[in-house]
DNA sequence: ACCTCCAGTGTAAGCGCTTACATTTGAATC
DNA sequence: GATTCAAATGTAAGCGCTTACACTGGAGGT
């Protein structure tokens, strides 16, 4: 029958063990310091009490929390959720634990969510995209606090990331499309303002254009949210404009995948009528029918790579590292090859 | 130039703004007990320092956090994304942070990130199901810390939930696909060991089943994480086996997508070989080609409920309400009609 | 027998904050 | 001008933990 009334502390837990509150310390952070005799009696009272720590209290008594936190644009689709997955199961090995806010794609938001996490004592941050103000990052480096970029590749930047370079991997595809011999071309983008990765892949497409001598400034482009319902909206206004592209390359699958819908409800079938492209490969390019061309991204390497490179930032191993992954062209059915 | 070694205190800001810690405290938490005059110099102190609170500290001393933590079971897949972002957005409006953690499924990876929360000072737990041992309940009755259960509504459990009859929706969707006269069904369930919604939706099949005369011993069911990979190979381990089913109910939303591509990996066309119906009506069942009828679960709406109830429970001591919503059976095309 | 040394343990000083209580201030009242 | 009293602010005691430093006793060296 235990006190309910009250929380065991360490105190609680030395006086039940006969021992002093450092001993009971020693034995839950560092157990060989202490000889086993007295180590069993402790855990037993700690076990027998129900004991656990004070994390509020340890984080102002030590430095390390073993805590790194992640803010990632949105929770409701699956484009970070592999990376994270995988960025989470590789901290959990070694240790850590995971903290997760989501910034519904807000600056402001995230600004908060990064106090928020740095007061909550984060041993280091991944964050998604490098693009926000810079007294971020200097609030960040005034408190010693690792930062993690992740989803880009920006070497030049001279902050650590770990990802792939967004603009040539859009570029890389539109080129496929226009080796079948696309030459209209529109684009549904993602949010480009405070954006990098879907600025970069934007740029990239536009890289492609120039290099094939098209002219990228006449390329129609909307931009919307990522959200399928958006995707679909997108896709007809594009379609409805004089001109009609033979496809429509998308910001990402999700845009994608909502374009498909869009075609659906006009009543056009892909690929015959029009391409459709997307970028990053999650699960659902692989679901609709027809399955949709688009970048491969290797977000669970991604996100164990993180893991790695931010742990070792955070153990002072490394100044961080910036890390380059290689997205690949995923060829499926969406994409028409006109020259054949 | 501000001293880049150091983070500024409370006891910083104090001094620069020639006032006690105490006012500064209370221009921070309860800014109208301060004057105005002393309010604007402790704030422009504030901002000019960079000042963030410590949160160790802050729970250390006050008691409460205004932090709820929530364990999903995963995050990969979009069950609990919208859920939980709406669960999220009320309680940004109403002040408090939301702490995600994920739990992979596994019961011991649950305990171990409630107990993290609770060490960070969640001042209330957000838990999928209710099934889950005792101990742990008690651990946090121990605590005093509220804890509601969502995506469940067990009014007999004495225990707070927030969610929809699992067991009564699928049987009413059951009723109605044995309604359009078929009679074979077979069905691939999520794990059912420790993950109640599987468990209750299995036996509200078996419910119907059973109402309508058939036997539900003879219901051929594959069981098997969540996954949509694992959904395509059930499915065509249900349709190798002599006596094919008409229909194949699954026990959520991946899974009928796995089994749809099962099904397009075979030849079959859905829904004229054979039907395929899900559960929870994420964005998933409406996107692939034929559309998934399913359960329609108000998956914001619960999220929304689920924060408000949590917070009475956090602030009002009460004891938490049991609320239930409503889920609808949501007819789609994969599922055929056999009786016309 | 004496000294060293060290593993094992205890003592106690904070970590940065909130808040009960004490003190000061100054406007209002007599 | 003296008195009263509420509002504004200050003082200082913890909150539960880690860890530098102090202490103890026994093994090993001389």
């Amino acid at each position: 029958m235990s006190d309910l009334r009250t929380v065991p502390t360490l105190d609680d837990v030395a006086r039940a063990a006969g021992v002093s509150t450092a001993t009971v310390s020693r034995c839950l952070n560092s157990p060989e310091r202490v000889v086993e005799q007295t180590r069993k009696r402790v855990m037993a009272a700690v076990e027998a009490l129900g004991y656990t720590p004070n994390f509020g209290a340890r984080v102002m008594a030590a430095k390390r929390t073993f805590t790194i936190g992640a803010i990632i644009p949105t929770m409701e689709n699956a484009i970070f959720a592999r990376g994270l997955q995988a960025f989470q199961e590789e901290l959990h090995t070694r240790g850590y634990t995971l903290l997760v806010a989501s910034s519904a794609y807000q600056p402001k938001i995230e600004e908060e969510q990064i106090r928020s996490l740095v007061a909550r004592g984060a041993d280091g941050l991944l964050l998604i995209g490098h693009d926000r103000d810079p007294s971020v990052y200097q609030y960040l480096k005034a408190r010693s606090i690792p930062v993690l970029s992740a989803w880009v590749y920006l070497p030049e930047s001279g902050q650590p990331t770990v990802g792939f370079d967004n603009r040539q991997s859009m570029r890389a595809l539109a080129q496929q499309v226009i080796d079948f011999g696309h030459q209209k071309i529109a684009v549904i983008s993602g949010i480009t303002k405070g954006n990098d990765r879907a600025a970069a892949r934007l740029a990239g497409l536009r890289d492609a254009l120039a290099a094939n001598g098209l002219d990228p400034k006449t390329m129609p482009v909307v931009e919307t949210p990522y959200e399928i319902e958006n995707g679909a909206v997108a896709f007809q206004t594009l379609m409805c404009a004089e001109n009609r592209p033979t496809v429509v390359m998308c910001g990402n699958d999700v845009l994608a995948v909502g374009a498909l819908r869009g075609a659906r409800d006009m009543g056009l079938s892909v690929p015959e009528d029009v391409s459709i492209t997307g970028f990053d490969d999650i699960e659902l390019a692989r679901i609709v029918t027809p399955q949709i061309t688009t970048v491969h991204v290797p977000h669970r390497e991604m996100g164990r790579k993180a893991a790695i490179a931010l742990i070792d930032m955070v153990e002072k191993r490394g100044t961080g590292d910036t890390i380059e992954l290689k997205s690949t062209v995923q060829l499926r059915d969406s994409l028409r090859d006109l020259t054949r």
